[in-house]
RNA sequence: CGCGGGGUAGAGCAGUCUGGAAGCUCGUCGGGCUCAUAACCCGGAGGUCACAGGUUCAAAUCCUGUCCCCGCAACCA
């Protein structure tokens, strides 16, 4: 079967906090379980390194959008290598195979029926000498009269467009602003109405808030949006007469999916369009403010360009992750930034908090106490512990080779149903209770030795010993192989100690196998790391672009 | 009547859609073990499931109302 898994594109503006990585990591953690159950997996991201977020982090840095771009990109590169990211392919927008597929695809979209021209007022300052988005224009709204933002008015909740605002100026600079009638290319949205809603319908297994939110949007009505905006950075438009436009990024970087798995199926020389027949899976991991860019904007647009295109089967779509009960603000540098995080701690405890108390269904809190207490006390004094204890006991006792027993009829029944039935949650989304299940294995495994009392059996009836060690390394060994998807790196270590392969299939090992001496799998967390991380918190300067002045900015 | 999320044991959470004896992890108290990273195992205490009505044989779960908390300028999943 092939797997598509499209997981959300970061912004090329700004260093990767915990709350990206919580609402990213489930695609790494589905990938790699297809992975093991033999599908053709294609996990496929990118930097979103276009748009005007991108061009504004570029004049305050006084540097090119490109030379940001890059900085950041690199960057993202470094932090999902770090911590076990999977990719297939982790491209870019701005890259050729972005921006061919990307310019092939408008062009037949323009060929169809759902791509309209029309001339819209836009808004331009004249001291930046830029054209602003909805976003940058500050006025006053006509409603209520309360100051307001170009695309809706907080206070009383109007949906607006930039040239109602009263007494509008440019928020960047502050000076008045003028209106230019524009061309732009347009997507008729809201043509697609009936088909979105039967989408919708078909997929009553999405996330809660993946459902409501969609709802809203269509309940509140659909409306045309424009694919082209008048930029200098950004993808060309492929149509005479917008030579001096982009494509507007959203009609741009959801196609990212497309253009990455087009890439990977050519190197694999795989025929690229199986991805997208009936033999496939997709899904698509991001936040909750991502939804309709998803759910919405990406079917539109595929069906927009009839090509065939398959519609997202699975929408992955986190909650929010708050920090010590706060939410994450750049500005005042209350986050974790995934450099920093990475580089202090171990990826796998990294993972396993992000997973067993991640935004799943609802917010989700990370606290440093959190951490330290689900480190040590469930990684590491469960699975560590259970990994530690017994296979010390065979090179202790055993001379590190595998003891002959005489399997456990439970522990296999509870071995052989745990594949199947972690599999259906991964599938399903549903992954904290996918590593609750895994992990009560490894719990049952701690009683089993307990209550086996093997230390005390070695002198006294040699074979019961043996047969619970051997029972022991079963569950470790499959332990290690249901836990690579959230676990990677100490179960690339186990694996290698006991020569196992990932297949998602129970294991076996033979009495006789010898077993390396074992490192330590976990490493304790001192208590005192709360304290010094909480002092860190809020204090430290936010990070900025470390490059040198860029000579061709003025 | 702006929108959305939430209020379940000391902490963090699941359970709510598809009513049917209140659950998980941590902490705490007591006991056990000593193979193991002061790790492991057993047992106990601790909750009027925010509050008030209603529906029902039965409500954390459905309905109505109320209170409280957190987001909704910008960075931002």
């Amino acid at each position: 079967m092939k797997i598509l898994i499209g997981s959300a594109w970061p912004y090329a503006n700004g260093s990767l906090h915990l709350g990206h990585l919580a609402a990213l990591l489930p695609a790494d953690v589905i990938a790699r379980y297809h992975r093991a159950k033999g599908d053709s997996v294609y996990l496929v991201s990118g930097s979103d390194c276009h748009g005007t977020p991108v061009a504004i982090r570029a004049r305050q840095e006084g540097k090119t959008p490109l030379e940001i771009s890059e900085y950041y990109h690199r960057e993202f590169c470094e932090c999902f290598n770090k911590l076990g990211f999977s990719f297939d392919r982790y491209g870019k927008t701005s890259s050729d195979e972005h921006r061919d597929f990307v310019t092939e695809f408008h062009r037949k979209m323009y060929d169809g029926e759902y791509i309209f021209e029309r001339s819209a007022p836009q808004a331009f300052c004249g001291r930046c000498r830029r054209v602003l988005a909805d976003r940058f224009v500050v006025g006053k709204c006509p409603v209520c009269g309360k100051p307001c933002r170009g695309d809706q008015c907080e206070a009383c909740g109007t949906v607006l467009d930039p040239e109602e605002l009263l007494s509008s100026v440019c928020s960047l600079c502050g000076s008045p602003i003028s209106f230019r009638e524009t061309k732009h290319l347009f997507i008729a949205i809201s043509k697609l109405e009936s088909e979105l809603r039967e989408y919708l319908k078909k997929h009553p297994g999405w996330r809660r808030n993946a459902v409501a939110f969609t709802k809203k949007y269509i309940d509140e009505g659909l409306r045309d949006r424009a694919v082209t905006r008048d930029l200098d950075w950004g993808i060309d438009v492929p149509k005479p007469g917008y030579e001096e436009k982009k494509i507007y990024i959203w009609a741009e970087n959801v196609l990212g999916y497309l253009s990455m798995s087009r890439a990977v199926a050519a190197e694999r020389g795989e025929a690229f369009d199986d991805l997208w027949g009936d033999d496939s899976r997709h899904y698509y991991v991001h936040g909750k403010d991502n939804i309709p860019f998803h759910t919405i904007i990406l079917p539109a647009l595929m069906m927009a360009n009839g090509g065939g295109w398959k519609l997202p089967d699975e929408i992955i779509s986190s909650e929010y992750l708050t920090l010590e009960g706060r939410k994450f603000s750049t500005s005042q540098n209350w986050a974790i930034w995934v450099k920093d995080i990475a580089d202090r701690y171990d990826p796998d405890a990294i993972r396993y908090f992000l997973i067993a108390n991640g935004p799943e269904k609802r917010d989700a809190d990370f606290s440093w106490r959190e951490f330290v207490n689900r480190n040590n006390g469930e990684l590491l004094g469960a699975y560590g512990n259970f990994v530690n204890r017994v296979l010390t006991f065979i090179n202790k006792y055993f001379d590190g080779a595998v003891p002959g027993g005489t399997p456990d009829a439970e522990i296999g029944q509870k071995i052989n149903a745990l594949y199947p039935e972690l599999g259906k949650l991964i599938e399903a989304g549903e992954l904290k209770d996918a590593l609750d299940s895994a992990f009560s294995l490894v719990r049952f495994g701690n009683k089993y030795f307990d209550s086996e009392q093997p230390w005390v059996t070695r002198t006294t009836d040699n074979a019961a010993c043996a047969s619970t060690l051997f029972n022991c390394v079963q569950m470790i060994a499959n332990s290690a192989v249901l836990l690579e998807p959230f676990l990677p790196f100490s179960s690339a270590k186990l694996k290698k100690w006991l020569d196992l392969d990932g297949a998602w299939s129970a294991k076996y090992i033979p009495a006789g196998a010898r077993v390396p001496f074992s490192e330590i799998l976990f490493e304790r967390l001192d208590k005192s790391i709360i304290d010094d991380e909480l002092a860190r918190l809020g204090n430290a300067t936010p990070p900025v672009v470390d490059l040198p002045a860029s000579p061709q900015t003025s």
